[in-house]
DNA sequence: CACACGTGGGA
DNA sequence: TTCCCAAGTGT
């Protein structure tokens, strides 16, 4: 039948009946319009996983959360380390954090049960204005415009929108909020977001497939992948520094527990010098954590998301751990239950090779 | 408003 | 290799 009457909503949602994706935190669309909900509390933590952060690297992380925490209320009883080691690797670190101090609010202040309004969702430690609409839309199927950088990549080629992000945004939303149905809002979000991620995409969209190319501006008019327009990119400057990797008699590491606040944020690390953004390529070792016969021990580089890290790595032991230093001793066959961000397993990887058996390179 | 804040994968 | 990102939030 010829459907290009229909309005915009209904061509979505019409396409993501057929060709929505399988994920492990949603439920089928034949079943939320049978009247199911998803599970609040896995929507809500695999909208935080996805801050960022790829469907295919999040889905490990949402098993082994949602089977060691089946609840909000286990979530909120564990143990702050705990949280943070198992978030370790999947980055910005400050949403593990939040994610434990939602937790505790939604157990300690909301009775264990979610706020099921945008407004109140927002008000939670690390939802901000997508998260809180994607959880009311798709969660408890409120009428909330949800906008993402899939549905910006959408709405800017739908109206082909020459204002550059993130200026944009407010005219944007506008737009989400006039298309989303008052129907099968949780639907429609999840639909434009599969959109975006598999038909209209950064490069090269497979418009032909497009339930929106009858109506799509810039197709018509214009280079969809023009779209959206973006404020140029900043360069990248390099800092440098030094790591230190002891091991002492007992096959022990040592490391340090990072600040709260900031960059790696309560994580685990091993001790190093500051990142100074110098680049004469002088390595001082005067901030070694103890006196000892540091021994050079190759470097590594690592690539944050506004500054580049160069470390120069030092080892020394077996040693006796001396008196006068903070921090404390690890085993090196037990750093998987340590909150090790990426960058300083690379560090101690280029120290001790066998350190990691499971990764590669 | 601009910037801080991680990581691994694809082109 | 280099660049660009991928379901943003907090300050």
């Amino acid at each position: 039948m010829d459907n290009k009457h229909l309005p915009a909503a209904d061509r979505l949602l019409h396409w993501y009946d057929r060709h929505h994706r399988h994920l492990p935190w949603r439920i089928s669309p034949a079943a939320a319009r049978r009247g199911a909900h998803p599970d609040p509390y896995h929507i809500w933590m695999s909208e935080v996983m996805l801050q960022q952060t790829t469907v295919a690297a999040v889905k490990a992380y949402f098993a082994k959360f949602t089977e060691r925490w089946p609840s909000v209320m286990d979530l909120a009883a564990a143990p702050t380390e705990d949280v943070m080691a198992a978030w370790a690797g999947l980055g910005y670190y400050a949403r593990a954090r939040n994610l434990k101090k939602c937790a505790e609010a939604v157990a300690f202040e909301h009775g264990g049960i979610f706020p099921d309004t945008e407004a109140g969702l927002r008000a939670l430690p690390g939802i901000g204005d997508y998260t809180a609409a994607a959880v009311a839309a798709i969660a408890f199927n409120r009428q909330a415009a949800v906008m993402d950088g899939n549905v910006e990549r959408v709405i800017s080629r739908l109206y082909a929108i020459d204002a550059p992000l993130p200026g944009s945004k407010p005219l944007m939303k506008a737009r989400v909020a006039e298309l989303t149905p008052a129907d099968r809002p949780g639907d429609f979000a999840q639909a434009m977001m599969d959109l975006g991620a598999t038909i209209c995409t950064p490069k090269r969209p497979t418009c032909a497939l497009c339930p929106f190319n009858a109506l799509c501006v810039a197709l018509a008019t214009d280079e969809p992948e023009r779209f959206p327009v973006k404020a140029p990119k900043k360069a990248k400057p390099i800092r440098l520094g030094a790591a230190f990797i002891a091991v002492d008699r007992e096959g022990r590491i040592l490391l340090r527990k990072r600040v709260e606040s900031g960059l790696l944020g309560g994580m685990t690390e091993v001790p190093t010098t500051g990142w100074t953004a110098r680049a004469d390529g002088v390595t001082d070792i005067s901030a070694a954590p103890f006196a000892a016969d540091w021994q050079p021990a190759g470097s590594i580089s690592h690539v944050f998301t506004h500054f580049e890290l160069r470390l120069s790595i030092f080892r020394v032991g077996p040693i006796d751990p001396p008196p006068d230093h903070h921090g404390f001793w690890v085993p090196v066959t037990e750093l998987d239950g340590q909150a090790l961000p990426t960058v300083m397993k690379k560090a101690i990887a280029a120290a001790i090779p066998t350190a990691f058996p499971t990764s590669n390179r």
